[in-house]
DNA sequence: ATTATAACGAACATATTGTTCAATAAATAT
DNA sequence: ATATTTATTGAACAATATGTTCGTTATAAT
């Protein structure tokens, strides 16, 4: 990628993050964001047709990160409750979203943190699709897959939002204790 | 009141939430409401700052609606998970949002309903807070209060999420079956 | 019938959006 | 090193939205 490009898109990227964490996203203008990032009103569109998209290019960049070196994508598809797969996957998740200090703390900025647990919960929930399949099957009761599956990932989500908001006091072993506390007891016998 | 102004006021709401039910909320304009509603720029101005004070006052007419004959209001304080309060109260509010058929059809469509259940999600928070603080201090376990008051709200609230995605063919009684499914196991003694 | 108050609507300044285009600058290829 | 390709620039543009103002008209309340 032309040198150019890339400047251009990280000075965006960082304008429009540090416009995030002071602002709300609905607040926040195109002419706000290339002041800031210093490139010209043509150069914007002809990098992204809209705002929205340039959030969404945002999020997604920032989920493949977290995502593509995780312990699931290296190891097994067991996402088996018993061991720690899942237990470390949590931990792992957590840690990137805390220490990701590039061009991320001004969307996780609970302000405008609503747009992403968005598009952060698709993400999920296909993850657990593919990933959970077995220990959905496994288990009986009268629950529907969809349920259970929309329940914890929108779980994952409220939490990492009550994190945010809290401004991630916990550490990330701590909240998957958490997790797990309110997740696990689900598939147990009663 | 006076007649003319409930007359607009109503106006103003219906159109508003028959376009929330056809675009996204951030879409739709202040033009569009008020040619729909057919009233004067400045009548809307003198009823309403903005576009968002109007979604904030439309979502907590609905929630006073809701909550304000909900059975734990004419009952007891007492939430416990044992008996049929937690049960019944969640049904009632189910049933509320569905057979709500004033001005809330479109508020509630999943395109936009991410506003709408942000303001509910902060209703429900208040409401377990003084409700089932009891509960709450009654059990053993290492989570903090207030993860476990995000926790309930936030799977409450994302479960309604999912049943607006899925047109809301489960019947309350279902839903409160299943949220309670994945709930109550927390309580329990492992 | 009188008074008070809402709604109207047109006009206004301001701001934002998204596009176009010729000129300029910087990268890549030969 | 030179030529060629490609990205950025900035100004100008039409179109649209915002929020306010104010004199006029219509409709309640008394």
């Amino acid at each position: 990628m032309d040198r150019r490009q890339q400047k251009t898109r990280d000075a965006i990227f960082e304008a429009f993050s540090t416009l995030l964490s002071s602002k709300r996203y609905s607040k926040i203008t195109v002419q706000e964001i290339i002041d800031k990032a210093n490139v010209g009103r043509s150069t914007f569109y002809s990098h992204f047709e809209t705002k929205d998209e340039l959030l969404k290019i945002m999020c997604t960049d920032l989920f493949e990160h977290v995502f593509s070196d995780s312990p699931s994508s290296e190891n097994t598809h067991d996402f088996s409750l018993a061991d720690g797969n899942l237990d470390s996957m949590i931990t792992h998740i957590l840690y990137h979203l805390r220490d990701n200090n590039k061009n991320i703390i001004g969307i996780l900025t609970c302000e405008s943190s609503d747009l992403f647990l968005r598009f952060f919960k698709q993400y999920l929930d296909e993850l657990i699709i593919t990933h959970m399949i077995d220990n959905l099957n496994h288990r009986n009761t009268f629950i529907p897959d969809d349920f259970l599956i929309n329940h914890i990932s929108g779980s994952f989500v409220e939490m990492v939002h009550w994190w945010i908001k809290n401004k991630m006091q916990q550490s990330p072993e701590e909240l998957t204790g958490y997790f797990l506390a309110v997740i696990n007891p689900i598939f147990k016998p009663s």
